[in-house]
DNA sequence: CGTTTGACTACGC
DNA sequence: CGCGTAGCCAAAC
């Protein structure tokens, strides 16, 4: 293949982000994806967006029994991306669950309370990674409104 | 070899 | 807040 998701250890350097999600927390696939910078010739503009679902990828390629935590990565929304019902997405929930992570309603996780918000700037710049962004979309504050 | 489909996301209605 | 759409890139049909 010549453009696999793999290409320049991709997979690999994913798993090596998902590692640092502690337990009880949990990061979004276009969190992860922001992070790494972009392969050289691939466009900048867009490459979070772009990766998102090569993250995706990563977790489905984690090998069994590995130590990478990949319940703990689910998508912006704040939801597991695995289809309802399917035993992987039970696995995953009751997984996050026994790190005490708490599903509110329509099984919906809320970043404010169990958001990563990512590795130490020092690690990320000792191992090449673009710093974290911070999780829930929008983080806008209206906390400047409060002032008015 | 063209088409469809993802463990995605931002944006519009 | 839910649903549909566009964009993206590679893998599976």
């Amino acid at each position: 293949m010549m453009h696999p998701p793999d290409r320049d250890g991709y997979f690999g350097k994913v798993w090596e982000i998902v590692r640092q999600i502690p337990a009880g927390r949990v990061s979004s696939y276009g969190q992860i994806a922001a992070m790494i910078p972009a392969p050289p010739g691939v466009d900048p503009g867009g490459y979070d967006r772009v990766r998102a679902r090569w993250v995706g990828q990563a977790m489905n390629a984690v090998p069994p029994g590995s130590d990478v935590p990949w319940q703990r990565v689910i998508n912006s929304q704040g939801q597991i991306s695995l289809p309802r019902g399917s035993a992987a997405a039970e696995e995953q929930r009751n997984l996050l669950e026994a790190e005490g992570v708490e599903f509110g309603l329509n099984e919906r996780i809320d970043f404010a309370d169990f958001g990563w918000e990512g590795p130490a700037p020092a690690w990320c710049e000792a191992h090449g990674y673009w710093p974290a962004p911070p999780l829930g979309s929008r983080r806008k504050g209206p906390d400047q409104l409060s002032m008015f």
